[in-house]
DNA sequence: AGGGAATTCGATATGTCATTGCGTAACTCC
DNA sequence: GGAGTTACGCAATGACATATCGAATTCCCT
């Protein structure tokens, strides 16, 4: 291939750059979160990372990791799969995004809000968008069940797949 | 038996029929409710279809289709993937099966006593076993942020996986 | 019994998602 | 400037799921 003369050069140039998306007035507010957040923890958000997390970002529906993968090529040439997946496994443990194990899929979490409450997914089988719902209530009905059942939760997988209120009154159905 | 080449010989001989498991007192029961179940809903529980169901059944920890494929598997000959598949979207279309969208995998829920609850699988990443959880709190927080939402319900995942009450004091953790 | 429709299953191929192993490059810190 | 840690490239493989197409079987109605 035409190389480039170094590993630098193939990470941070600014040619041939992936660029799925262009830059937001929102989104340089919501990177630059992500960069205090990453500052704060003592991490790196490298190049990789920041054009896998903006593709989240500005996507709006959930990516699956080679969706990503085809969205961050650059010039016939693909990230590969496993780059991919350690951007997202680096996002995901900074809370930055989230998998949705219910879709193989990926969303950004970085405007989130909720605190410590549990968080249901709600999916759209429509328009494919999600959003978040919580609840006090919910969050301590689900750790009654936990305290009963003597069961040390770890993670937690809450997802709703349905239709969203904008997408009410479909016709048909084909799920 | 008596047309070993045929089709029915195949599906229906008594001789080569894979038997994962020895014959329980309670699957009889399991497998007669599941039976009944079936003929209440006018549908046939096949030869496949029980093979599947009782494997899920007897197996202490959820079950992904390729591994039901080889346990099924009789003379070198295994379950086509697709075989189990369908045999799984059966049992799950008739209640008689779950799929852990987080896992990859399947459980019988042919014992399983929840009504309309929305129903919490409890995950032991220790010792495999998944056990249920539900409450009328639990299934009213959820339907109260979905009515909030204004979001239309088809299916819904939670699960969590955790320590099961019988796996705390674990001393090493590799999650 | 006979014939046709619907269901169920077999066989092969392919598509989609995720990880492993190993080597190299870059950053950090002393 | 050398050691230790982290990040990335690359190829292969494993794990999970579906697409087609056709044949065998069962059901149901004459
Ligand atoms: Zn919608
Ligand atoms: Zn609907
Ligand atoms: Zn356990
Ligand atoms: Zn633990």
């Amino acid at each position: 291939m035409a190389h480039p003369a170094t590993y630098k050069a193939l990470v941070e140039s600014k040619s041939d750059r992936p660029h799925p998306l262009p830059p937001s007035k929102d989104m340089t507010q919501t990177l630059a979160r992500a960069e205090a957040i990453c500052r704060a923890h003592g991490v790196r958000l490298t190049r990789i990372r920041r054009t896998v997390l903006q593709a989240l970002c500005s996507s709006p529906k959930p990516l699956g990791a080679y969706e990503l993968a085809d969205m961050l090529a650059s010039n016939a040439r693909r990230m590969a799969p496993i780059t991919v997946y350690r951007a997202l496994d680096f996002l995901i443990e900074q809370g930055l995004a989230h998998r949705l194990a219910s879709r193989n899929a990926y969303i950004s979490t970085v405007d989130s809000d909720s605190g410590r409450d549990a968080v249901a997914y709600l999916i759209c089988e429509s328009c494919g968008s999600v959003s978040e719902g919580s609840s006090a209530a919910l969050t301590g009905a689900l750790s009654d069940i936990l305290l009963r059942a003597g069961f040390e939760p770890r993670s937690k997988v809450l997802e709703v797949a349905g239709h969203c209120a904008a997408c009410q009154g479909h016709s048909q159905e084909r799920h």
